[in-house]
DNA sequence: TGTATGACCCTGA
DNA sequence: CTCAGGGCCATAC
């Protein structure tokens, strides 16, 4: 096994504890890691890790929620399908994690109970 | 030593 | 929304 820098195996520590149906971006990664800024070094780590290893690689997307590699491309597909199994909706190309969705609900059934149904 | 490239990001127009 | 400009770091040539 090669040696990764320090830095690598901080940014690999985040991402394997990124919880399912989660996501995070690269530059998000990387501030976690305590590399503020260093959004690069993350799609370098990624691309070392090992393949067959249990790193969830296709929870990291771009800062816009999208995923970085080519439309269309095979890592693409798969990168989606893994996101889908996980309960990851993808809407125009852009994701959006179940917490986020399920938080969204729940906010707005409280503020049709304090509010009223209509504005 | 210097340039080019990448699973990127932010700001401003 | 798009586009350009600058920043970032490790590798390859």
């Amino acid at each position: 096994m090669p040696h990764l820098s320090a830095n690598a195996e901080r940014i690999l520590a985040v991402v394997s504890a990124i919880p399912c149906g989660q996501v995070l971006g690269y530059g998000e990664v990387a501030a976690c890691a305590g590399l503020p800024g260093r959004a690069r070094l993350v799609s370098w780590a990624l691309k070392q890790a090992p393949p067959g290893s249990d790193l969830p690689w296709h929870r990291v997307l771009r800062a816009n929620r999208s995923i970085a590699f080519p439309a269309g491309s095979a890592a693409y597909r798969e990168q989606r399908k893994r996101l889908l199994a996980e309960g990851v909706k993808l809407v125009n190309g852009k994701a959006v994690d179940r917490r986020t969705d399920s938080e969204r609900r729940s906010e707005n059934d409280l503020d049709r109970a304090l509010w009223g149904p209509e504005s």
